[in-house]
DNA sequence: CAATCGATGATCT
DNA sequence: GATCATCGATTGG
């Protein structure tokens, strides 16, 4: 997908990198789903064994296992019985990571996000929404990002200047001082808790 | 507005 | 058995 290289040699992925650095780098870029289209506007970084928010944190679970494989594929899980949410997997090696994406804007299939949310309004914006949105499936987790059902691209056409806002997580009862959301302060779809 | 609360089930201890 | 990386409805000021 996204590589830097230096004489022909792949050195480090894009997605080879802590979450913390990859977060606030993945603001602006496109999620898809057949014909559905969001723009990315709000991420939190999840780390690994020193990041007590994490799901990672208890060491290596069937849940969990995701986190520890191939970058720059999906980590799917289902929060609070009811509601998938989707992350981006990066880390280091030998070190789980992922970033969770909280909201986006829909840019293309605006009609079947509408059918899916069951209603016009409120499309992305928060975790759970967006993986309505995005007709996310449990069986699509650890799935690739270039060739699976979700697809993440790079932001297209030029890109005009962004302005990222970092601040604490939501929704989490540990660790809850570290400043990994990133959210763009220019989007009006950031979720509800997020906004400053 | 804000604050509270029920739904709902997998996951881990 | 307790805890959730949430949402939407409802309640109360």
């Amino acid at each position: 997908m996204v590589r830097s290289e230096i004489g022909g040699q792949r050195t480090i992925d894009f997605f080879d990198r802590s979450p913390e650095v990859v977060a606030p780098e993945l603001l602006g870029w496109q999620l898809s789903q057949g014909d559905v289209s969001l723009a990315i506007v709000e991420v939190e970084a999840y780390l690994g064994a020193e990041d007590p928010a994490s799901h990672a944190f208890v060491g290596r679970t069937p849940r969990n296992q995701a986190m520890s494989g191939p970058t720059g594929h999906g980590y799917i899980y289902l929060s609070y019985g009811m509601h998938l949410c989707f992350n981006v997997v990066c880390h280091r090696p030998d070190q789980p990571g992922a970033v969770l994406i909280r909201a986006g804007e829909v840019t293309a299939g605006r009609a079947i996000v509408v059918a899916r949310r069951g209603r016009e309004d409120n499309l992305a914006n928060g975790p759970g929404r967006l993986g309505q949105a995005l007709g996310l499936e449990r069986s699509w987790n650890g799935l690739s990002l270039t060739t699976g059902p979700v697809q993440l691209e790079p932001p297209v056409g030029p890109v005009h200047p962004i302005q990222i806002a970092r601040g604490p997580r939501v929704g989490i009862s540990k660790a809850i001082e570290a400043p990994l959301r990133f959210w763009l302060s220019t989007s009006t779809q950031v979720s509800k808790r997020s906004q400053r």
